[in-house]
DNA sequence: ATTAATGCAAAGTTTTTGCATCCTA
DNA sequence: TAGGATGCAAAAACTTTGCATTAAT
């Protein structure tokens, strides 16, 4: 039996897209909470981390893993991130980064990848 | 004032080192207390947690970054990891992961990288 | 002998979840 | 108006940490 569950746009779930859509910050769930209760205080943090699982799960949003917590990417264009190890700020990567097109390895196929880079930013450099 | 501590090369360091050196299954730092335990019954998850840790700074091993918990690679040589989306196993890429050795990009310098391929193995293919 | 490292347990941090209620379609 | 989504708060999951004790050098 298939269960076709139809999906609802709330305005917790709009606000949430739109605002990963529109910045480059990557920001962590508390940081999109924290924008989010602008427009909705009554908004709670287990709602955020419910419709940033239920975006990532439809490829909408990508999940950038770091040791801590995650950070989120409206920008599901390949690319990969920088880090840098003294100001933390993540920043995206356009260059280097499609070389790895192939779909096939020899453990098996590839659906997606993810590359981290890790180092110091031109500003923290100077 | 410089404060020049001299570590100490204990049974629990030199166990956990071994098995990360050994093992290609990337264990996660519960999997590795489970192991060491059969050898020092005494070990607590603590001290397992305070050695992942010092092995990681001192670049003997890996931490491979994944939603949950984290999981420990002895091998720090280049290569990249391969998650199997079925199985949940984590393989080891040796292929298409040295095309990166830029040290340099756009927005900084990078001292290392990280390459995570998400997809099905050969296993759970057939 | 020093003092780094451990074991234990408590606490910290991040994320998930159960359930009554709300609100989208 | 049916049932998917939310808010709230509790709990789960993972990791770190304080402190008395142990043990490597």
């Amino acid at each position: 039996m298939i269960t076709n569950k139809k999906e609802r746009l709330t305005n917790q779930k709009r606000i949430i897209l739109d605002y990963l859509k529109s910045t480059k910050c990557h920001p962590c769930a508390e940081e999109v909470y924290f924008f989010v209760q602008k427009k909705l205080p009554q908004i709670s943090q287990g709602t955020v981390y419910r419709i940033l699982n239920n975006l990532k799960e439809k490829g909408e949003i990508l999940e950038i893993l770091s040791g801590g917590k995650s950070r989120y990417d409206g920008d599901t264009s390949l690319h990969g991130h920088f880090f840098c190890q003294k100001c933390g700020r993540v920043f995206d990567v356009f260059e280097k980064c499609k070389i790895l097109r192939c779909k096939k390895l020899k453990v098996g196929i590839v659906k997606n990848y993810q590359i981290y880079f890790y180092g110091i930013c031109n500003n923290c450099k100077k």
